[in-house]
DNA sequence: TTGTAAGCGTTATCAG
DNA sequence: CTGATAACGCTTACAA
């Protein structure tokens, strides 16, 4: 509630010196005059406005991380790792979540722009077709020519550096492992249509050998009603692998409830390695959300990004 | 990058009239001034600053969400429902993830007084003994001073509304539930010592006749832990209680390892059923996350907020 | 209907 | 070492 100017009389300072003391400048302040202003502000419980702070500066301590969903722990992972990063540095980490491609997403990249933002990390894929992408472009455009560090950690259709993996590689290193495992007839469940990251996966398991492909999703209920459509059929695949945890998990549960085998019967195989993963033993493909996200927010710290690939591994378990 | 001053010049007008276009104000302009504005803003790429507009209106569109762990499913779904009820109306919800109690709380909550926040929600529960509890008290009451409307999720040592729902009965509920099915020696494994919530939990099990109960925690590590100790007495106990879902999963993953037959040896249920306990089909309490956020979304944007207790469900599947 | 001007709480540039 | 004072970009009485 206190402001500069209320210390300023109450010490019987001027309020440039109050800033000066309040802020920890390199500008000299003497001893005496310093210890006055510093009890009056905790006198007075004296606590700096951000806002004016930000406008003058142009620039906030705020990184925004836009994300697909907030309860799909591929994201939490990410936004785990920028929080760290970010965290007793005073910069203030927010997670704003909007189906990837929507209009709500474009909604909080212009919040971001305009409470200027110093870093924007975008967690997910770009999609294809998507109606809103020109105007995400545009509004990147104008957020980094306000200063505002814009980071991508997929494919993203617009201008700015990428912290990533490879997607394509990812999907069909564990492909040509389930294959190595003997299974001929393995069949992919597909992530949702347009997104960048399902057709780099779907690329990747077809360049690994694989042929048989049915559609399906990111989320755990994709996983199931794939299941559920894959069980219809005269014979199950020796092997599935899903775009991603949640979907095979889903894969799993249906199949299992259904009665069958896994790995006994057919095998099961995600990838993304997220904490799910764990609980059921599923193999998979651990990729590096965390670092990701640590590395997306020093780039903000540094006030520069550059491209970087990080390296993935497999995560071999119980349901192959 | 353009202003209302750049906008200002640009189109011939004063710059209190482009404002009064720009943010549609009851003021009235006339049509030939106002497409004026529009088009010079539209030529420039005027974008407000949100930061100016809520240092002079004193309050942001930011609600801030203090949660204990962005992974952890149960916090999640709170953020979602908080982000479902203040999106589309221009309302930024960051979420702001630090342990429960810890400096770091401290730090997220005096951001979000510095930033004017519209509101401030926690979702997490207060524990017995917080160092920085006096702290947060002291910045609870200087936000809400600025007019931040702060909601309270959980119980915690400070005065704000609080939108909850009964922790005590829900693990009542679950263990009577259990005892219902005819197990005598049910063993309770406990979250998080000190927690409010862990506390209120345990008292439920103890109220419904549970008398057994060992440390534990709310992590899925916690439950493998504690199932690795239970799997050292001479005799396991009939049924398992854990504190929360994760945890619960935990007992699950371990003691199936070990090749014990759930629910056939023992009967395992958690309480909050969050996503997680779908996939693996766990006997828990259904708690009412996503519609507190939603509700103390809505307390934010109505500018006041009162004391709500929402009510609670078993959700029986198939670990008991 | 339009414009003027006084802030909002800081920071930063100059002079003392 | 200290203090005026001009921004920062916007909202809002109050005038015209």
């Amino acid at each position: 509630m206190a402001s500069l100017s209320d210390i300023s009389r109450h010490a019987g300072v001027s309020i440039a010196t109050c800033s000066r003391v309040l802020n920890g400048s390199a500008h000299p302040v003497s001893e005496a005059t310093r210890t006055r202003v510093l009890q009056a502000a905790e006198e007075l419980g004296y606590a700096p406005s951000a806002l004016a702070r930000a406008l003058v500066t142009r620039s906030s301590r705020i990184i925004g991380v836009i994300v697909g969903d907030i309860v799909d722990p591929y994201f939490a992972e990410i936004a785990r790792g920028v929080e760290a990063a970010a965290a007793g540095l005073g910069y203030l980490t927010m997670v704003c979540s909007a189906e990837l491609g929507s209009e709500a997403e474009l909604g909080h990249l212009h919040q971001l722009r305009d409470y200027h933002a110093a870093g924007i990390v975008f967690a997910g894929s770009g999609r294809a077709g998507d109606p809103s992408a020109p105007d995400v472009a545009v509004a990147v455009r104008e957020a980094r020519e306000r200063g505002t560090v814009v980071v991508a950690l997929a494919q993203r259709d617009f201008d700015a550096p990428a912290i990533v993996f490879d997607n394509e590689a990812a999907a069909h290193d564990i492909t040509a492992y389930v294959k190595g495992l003997g299974h001929e007839r393995v069949t992919f469940v597909e992530g949702p249509a347009g997104l960048h990251t399902s057709a780099q996966r779907l690329a990747g398991f077809t360049r690994a050998g694989g042929i048989d492909s049915i559609p399906g999703g990111f989320a755990y209920e994709d996983g199931i009603e794939a299941a559920s459509r894959l069980l219809e059929r005269d014979a199950l695949p020796q092997a599935l692998i899903a775009a991603n945890d949640e979907a095979a998990i889903g894969l799993l549960t249906r199949l299992r409830d259904a009665g069958v085998d896994v790995p006994g019967d057919v095998a099961v195989a995600g990838i993304d390695d997220t904490r799910p993963a764990h609980f059921v033993g599923l193999t998979t493909v651990s990729v590096p959300l965390h670092e990701m996200g640590r590395r997306a927010a020093q780039a903000v710290l540094d006030q520069q990004a550059e491209d970087v690939l990080l390296p993935h591994a497999l995560a071999i378990r119980t349901t192959t």
